[in-house]
DNA sequence: TCTACCCAATGCTTGCAATC
DNA sequence: GATTGCAAGCATTGGGTAGA
């Protein structure tokens, strides 16, 4: 900001003139210089800066205290907002990349939900075929609307939990790009109506583990 | 307790640029 | 040229702290 020659009048005429005066270029560039050698001086020290620097001698003492107070309130915003501006940045940056990350998660999850359907069809049709024998096995028929990449193997309630299983194994390997291996969780039963699940991630840095918690599986779902 | 100092917040003034 | 909004800088105020 320049300073006009009214105000470098008002400043060489000092507080005596007014209430607020603008210091002199000349003046704040030799407070600068001193503020760098020390940025926060003592009483005994302001005095003596003034005895050496003539240039300084119409400012009174408190206005150099309050000028090297102001000085160093004002360094520590600046640098706070540097610190700030350069969080934002890596802010916006991790922003883009989790919004790329959400749309490609978010058309797998399409990609699965798609497959749930199939599976659950399945199901059901497998579930009919075992009560009514006289009818023909959907799955059995090949007249699949679906596209089966990996048709059912087994439509018992073992084969079921197998097939919920790698589903879900595949759902979570795929959010997580990395493989998922099943552990049985301590203390819990093994059973057909509910299963402990943590899965572990291979093929990263270090060793991580998700607790899924526990899924209530109904064979005929 | 008093004094001196610091910090943070705020008030006030000034200069500049944009707008009409 | 007058007005207005904004940023920058100087001064003041209030609360906290350390030392005599």
């Amino acid at each position: 900001m320049a300073v006009t020659s009214a105000c470098k009048d008002s400043a060489k005429m000092g507080i005596d003139n007014g209430k607020y005066v603008r210091y002199t270029p000349e003046q704040v560039e030799a407070l600068e210089r001193l503020y760098h050698d020390c940025p926060k001086p003592s009483s005994l020290r302001r005095q003596q800066l003034i005895r050496e620097c003539p240039i300084l001698s119409n400012i009174e003492p408190k206005q150099i205290k309050v000028w090297f107070q102001n000085r160093r309130c004002r360094e520590k915003q600046r640098k706070e907002a540097s610190r700030l501006q350069a969080v934002n940045r890596k802010l916006t940056a991790m922003n883009k990349l989790l919004m790329e990350e959400n749309d490609r998660l978010q058309k797998q999850v399409s990609q699965l939900v798609y497959e749930n359907s199939y599976f659950r069809q399945h199901t059901q049709n497998a579930t009919l075929a075992s009560t009514d024998n006289s009818c023909e096995s959907v799955v059995t028929s090949g007249q699949h609307h679906l596209t089966p990449q990996d048709p059912p193997k087994d439509a018992s309630p073992a084969g079921l939990l197998s097939i919920a299983e790698e589903t879900l194994t595949e759902f979570l390997s795929k959010a997580t790009g990395t493989a998922v291996e099943w552990v049985q969780m301590p203390g819990m039963k093994p059973g057909p109506d509910s299963i402990g699940i943590i899965a572990i991630s291979h093929g990263c840095t270090g060793v991580a583990s998700r607790a899924c918690g526990l899924v209530g599986l109904e064979p005929t779902r």
